[in-house]
DNA sequence: GAGTATTTGATATTTTTTTCACAACAATTT
DNA sequence: AAATTGTTGTGAAAAAAATATCAAATACTC
């Protein structure tokens, strides 16, 4: 199976397809994309091979079939069904984001444990925690985001993957374990602020980047 | 310079450390440390004399010192000051967590262009976005936070770097080019999910996961 | 329609990152 | 105090990832 950073760069790629072809394009060459997403044409040729991704030689790749074949890998041809567990400050700007539909992500449900926050009347409705596992079986939805607070972020792994959850977007600042068959992907904003800080207080040290 | 897998490694080390710590650990060795981080033990020896920390042959690594000088590499000494532009969805949540000063960073101030936004008595204020580059300049703030939209975060990235913000952490699914000496993370959510929903999809064609 | 210029796709090379292997050493036992 | 055990620190080896190279193909020019 292929590595998480060529799926990235394969984002990537696809971004910036849909902005060539709304400026007009209509074919590519390898050296465009690799300048638009920032890698090597190299790269770009590499990671297609191993989707088999062809174009024509000196002909360059076709900016409609690229983004076709792309989106195909992605996934995106059919609406991706997400849930989301915890409706607080991170889960509810989730919530409220536009931006993922377009991109044919849609959060169909949330779940918190306040009784409070549940609201069966909204169109992304906000359910009791108990309904979770009977929810994401009759829905078959695969995909969570887990924004619950790191106490609780184990337990509510566990009923997601219970559940038959297949990959988690975790918030929480602890590193799941995940079980077999399971993929987690983890963000951490105090890491990444944590990186940030080093490299800027490094390059103002060593007047050097990288 | 070092990389920043390496760094991301080492804020994984220092929260392994920190619960090693609550447990009673008085000391650790590299294996330890290695399965609470989930990596191996020569990775975790590799990376501490890459940065010239050592232990005791047999003795394995104070506890202690270990997390002071983590620490220490990681500018966790003095309390960063971090600004951010956007007090929208994203921003607001970033705003009212509680989990970053605990780790030494904070947000001292909040910008955005919607009058309807600003609030100069807020112990965090959102203040308007004319006075960015003063503040920065004022407070020598070299960490930023971008959470306004798209269309906006290039522009919002000069102004940034141009008043001497260093490290963007960039919440808006474009590809920001950095400056030199100017260090940038992008956090795409939607590039995060969809690379979940490839594994997910392509474990179940297959029953194998990486 | 031949010739030329340019780009792909496959392979080779280089670079980077991770893991291995083991000498050096220090705590503990005998 | 000698032997033993167990862990570090590091240079060497292996693996993985990125980049360079170049023959083959083909679009374009004249
Ligand atoms: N807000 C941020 O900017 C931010 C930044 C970095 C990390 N995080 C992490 O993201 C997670 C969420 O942060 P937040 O600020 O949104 O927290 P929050 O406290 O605002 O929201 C957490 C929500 O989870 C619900 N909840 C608690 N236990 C639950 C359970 N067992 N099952 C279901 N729901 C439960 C709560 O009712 C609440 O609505 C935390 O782990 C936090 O550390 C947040
Ligand atoms: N909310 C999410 O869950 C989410 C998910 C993925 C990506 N993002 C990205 O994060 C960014 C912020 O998302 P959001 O949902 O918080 O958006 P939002 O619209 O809720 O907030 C944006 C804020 O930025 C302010 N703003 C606009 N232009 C500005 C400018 N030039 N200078 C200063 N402030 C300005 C607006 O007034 C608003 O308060 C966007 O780029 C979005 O694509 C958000």
């Amino acid at each position: 199976m292929v590595n998480k950073k060529c799926i990235i760069r394969l984002s990537r790629y696809k971004s910036a397809l849909q902005r060539l072809k709304a400026l007009g394009f209509v074919k590519v060459f390898s050296g465009n994309l690799a300048d638009a997403a920032g890698v090597t044409s190299s790269q770009v040729r590499k990671d297609f091979s191993l989707f088999g991704i062809t174009g024509n030689r000196r002909g360059g790749y076709s900016v409609d079939e690229l983004i076709a074949k792309i989106l195909e890998i992605l996934g995106k041809n059919e609406l991706q069904r997400v849930v989301l567990v915890g409706a607080g400050n991170i889960g509810t700007a989730l919530m409220r984001y536009k931006g993922f539909e377009s991109g044919g992500i849609k959060i169909v449900a949330a779940f918190d444990i306040d009784p409070e926050k549940i609201n069966r009347r909204s169109e992304l409705p906000v359910l009791p925690l108990e309904e979770f596992a009977d929810f994401v079986k009759q829905n078959s939805v695969r995909v969570g985001i887990l924004a619950v607070p790191d106490i609780a972020a184990h337990h509510v792994s566990e009923l997601m993957i219970r559940s038959g959850i297949m990959g988690i977007l975790n918030f929480a600042p602890i590193q799941l374990r995940g079980a077999d068959k399971v993929i987690i992907n983890n963000i951490n904003l105090e890491v990444e602020l944590e990186n940030l800080i080093y490299f800027v207080n490094a390059m103002q040290k060593t007047g050097q980047i990288e």
